[in-house]
DNA sequence: TAGATTGTTAATCGATTAACAATC
DNA sequence: TAGATTGTTAATCGATTAACAATC
């Protein structure tokens, strides 16, 4: 027998996830025992056949006829996400968006903990936000060595945001969560993942454009 | 000769347009006047014929050799997505993350303008983001028809969103951009994008996980 | 039992990539 | 001119969908 390889799984299904996970966590507050395949994926108007491919990947085990049982389902899904084992996380840009995700109590929920905020701006620095104190940039480096700090956030503005992802690497950071508007590069092995607000927009606008034009 | 219907892309392309917007408002400010799909691609380890396809839908006439004028290029992106015209909206849901999307000012860049913040909570309605006053919920429906608003931002709990999206829906409102974690029905015809930020972890989460078993 | 659902293999569809002529 | 780049048609690849046996 060989040690099974961790899975490579295509974006699409990774982030479709989620969002099962999301109904199934609410599924379970209302006591429901099981939940299907079909039942899931009439909530987001997906092919049920998709919603059981995507589930495949999470190596979940169905019942035939009755469906996925929803702590296992639950359990299996977020195992396969890696949100068992909550992360410590390092934000950087104590802004608006970055005082959002400060506040934001549920990421504990998606295996991830904001443990401490940094800030260039010495305005900033000394300031509090939901409770936790804004250091200075000159201390990340340091306190993410020694503190083994896997996931950084990146909330500056797109000017700054290639420095502080620079500062992220060499301070042993692994993965970065970036929401500044810049195209970042980074060394071969570092995890990007870009979480922006305007693509998300451009499909909404595209869309609404196509609409009134139609008319 | 045909008037031309609006062409539909598919949402990878529209996401990866403002990408190479943001490229080229930087471009123009230094000055540059041309670009090519080689340059923009090596910004973000793209393919150069997957930027240059997705150039082809907006329309946008490059030259050979030479590559695309700056300034004709983002005119295009930016009409192609409907960012020409600025597009008014309402947001509803006055907390930390509805407070962020109030304080970003480059939304007018994109073709959206927030004028008008609701919140169902008495204790908000009344206060100021932004210099914005937050409006009681009861009042959205009848501005939003006097107004003819076309976008409505969702900044609530996944509890409330549901609620918040039927009223956005009766009160004309066409484009739903959404931001709770709750699955959405909407009647046909009305467009409604999710912007999760669970997604784009999920996708971050999993690749650490597998780089960190790998070790 | 009958029928809904899982699990799995095969087919389809669409997005990405390749190839190459045209061109400045 | 030579070579980089555009524009366009064709090939490939991967994600989604279809089909269907197994099953509770």
């Amino acid at each position: 027998m060989t040690t099974s390889a961790p899975v490579v799984v295509s974006r699409s299904t990774l982030k479709r996830l989620p969002l099962y996970l999301h109904v199934l966590e609410d599924l379970q507050r209302q006591g429901r025992e099981y939940a299907s395949c079909t039942m899931l994926a009439g909530k987001f108007d997906f092919a049920p056949i998709l919603v059981r491919k995507d589930l495949e990947v999470t190596g979940a085990k169905g019942t035939a006829k009755i469906g996925f049982k929803v702590v296992d389902l639950i359990r299996d899904i977020k195992e396969f996400l890696g949100w068992h084992n909550v992360q410590d996380a390092f934000l950087v840009g104590a802004g608006n968006l970055g005082k959002a995700l400060l506040g934001y109590k549920d990421f504990e929920l998606y295996g991830l903990n904001i443990v401490a905020v940094f800030d260039a701006d010495p305005r900033k620095v000394g300031t509090r936000v939901f409770n936790k104190e804004v250091l200075p940039m000159g201390r990340m480096p340091g306190l993410a060595k020694r503190m083994h700090i896997n996931i950084g956030i990146v909330t500056v503005s797109a000017d700054g945001a290639q420095a502080v992802v620079d500062a992220m690497v060499i301070s042993g950071i692994r993965a970065i969560w970036n929401f500044a508007p810049a195209p970042l590069s980074i060394p071969d092995g570092i995890i990007l993942e870009n979480a922006r607000l305007t693509q998300s927009l451009a499909v909404l606008s595209n869309n609404l454009k196509r609409t009134l034009q139609s008319e």
